[in-house]
DNA sequence: AAAAAGAACAACCGCAAAATT
DNA sequence: GAATTTTGCGGTTGTTCTTTT
């Protein structure tokens, strides 16, 4: 016998998320966190399936995620990383963690596939000698000179560096994560009470450029994260009272909330911040909520505070051999410094037994 | 100004592996 | 251990916006 049935497919809604939709879905990662995606329909009322919640809050909602706008670092990132592992672009975005697979996924499709096809292009009229890719896709050396060999040596290290990266997390409350970027919002201790109490930031998720980065044109809601921003300001100005008496509650807090590039206003930057902070639910009577908010904020940082210190005890050899290899853009800079030749198989598997000798 | 073509991106679909009963 | 569901991933499609004709 397995599990119960997931959601029946009758009355499941498709198509682009409303702002409604996503606030529901925000308040309710909020109060739950992440995980148990089968029981988010049922107990927000999202006429959704399990996986499209899932897929919204990874690809769009969750903090922490940058959009649009890649950098030329990230780009180089990008296509080392595709030469290096082919399309695996969960495994490529575990190295630039702000963003998405879908992301750069969808980046690699429109934008860096041409690009490639030009510059090769440019160089077989110049008499260049790389054919590996033809069909502007793969460049991963294996597929053309050398096909499935050491194929799995990649993917193994891949797997150990994603492991690591897992274990390291697990270990870490320190170390910065995905979630734990200095600009982004942070899951601050996971271990009470199951409830991951982090601050969603809208505004970070809406750091992108008015122009493209921001959709197209700001019409479409789907396109246009900065859409649940000001649906959520809206909304918190009719719920609550002035935001304004929480400001200077949690100074660690604004700051979160206010460091992001963002067009927005510090002082609604705030106000998202408070709003998520809180144990909200879109049920609660809120009549309150600038004093219970501000309690919780205390206690949330308190909590924290004290996590941190707990768990400031040194380090095992082991620990510290995951935060050295984990960390560190720099060692991911390894990857730009490294020539496409140079990520043969051998090569590649070389690089990864002289840094394991090093470790050990 | 309108239509067509192209570009960008959000979301869906199907598959495989992991998890659960 | 088998059956079934959940989760995660990658490929693809559909929709919307922008640019060109």
């Amino acid at each position: 016998m397995g599990r119960p049935p997931c959601c029946d497919k009758i009355g499941v809604k498709k198509g682009p998320w409303t702002p409604e939709e996503d606030i529901v879905l925000v308040s309710y990662m909020q109060e739950h966190g992440p995980g148990n995606w089968r029981s988010v329909p049922t107990n927000t009322g999202l006429m959704r399936c399990s996986k499209s919640c899932r897929l919204r809050w990874t690809n769009y909602l969750r903090p922490g995620i940058k959009r649009g706008n890649f950098t030329q670092h990230e780009e180089k990132m990008i296509i080392h990383l595709q030469a290096l592992l082919g399309n695996r672009w969960a495994a490529i975005a575990s190295y630039l963690p702000q963003r998405t697979d879908n992301d750069i996924k969808n980046y690699w499709n429109t934008h860096l596939k041409k690009k490639l096809m030009m510059m090769n292009k440019g160089a077989a009229e110049n008499g260049g000698s790389r054919n590996d890719q033809e069909d502007g896709g793969d460049l991963s050396t294996s597929s053309s000179s050398q096909p499935n060999k050491g194929q799995w040596e990649r993917r193994l290290q891949t797997d150990i560096h994603m492991a690591k990266q897992a274990l390291c997390e697990a270990l870490s409350i320190d170390k910065p994560s995905p979630y734990t970027n200095n600009n982004f919002p942070m899951i601050s201790d996971t271990t009470h009470n199951n409830k991951p109490s982090f601050s969603f930031n809208p505004i970070n998720s809406t750091t992108k450029l008015p122009d493209q980065a921001q959709g197209k044109a700001g019409s479409s809601y789907a396109s246009s994260a900065d859409n649940i921003a000001r649906l959520l300001q809206n909304w918190m100005a009719k719920k609550t009272t002035p935001i304004n008496s929480v400001s200077g509650s949690t100074s660690s807090e604004g700051a979160q909330c206010g460091s992001g590039t963002s067009t927005t206003t510090p002082d609604q930057g705030f106000e998202h911040c408070s709003l998520l902070s809180s144990n909200n639910d879109n049920n609660n009577n809120n009549s309150d909520v600038s004093t219970e908010t501000n309690s919780l904020l205390q206690e949330e940082s308190k909590l924290g505070l004290e996590t941190r210190n707990h768990n400031h005890v040194p380090f095992t050899f082991l620990e510290n051999w995951l935060f050295d290899d984990a960390t560190a853009p720099q060692g991911h800079e390894d990857l730009l410094t490294m020539s496409l030749q140079d990520t043969t198989p051998d090569l590649f598997q070389t690089h990864h037994h002289q840094l394991a000798k090093q470790k050990f």
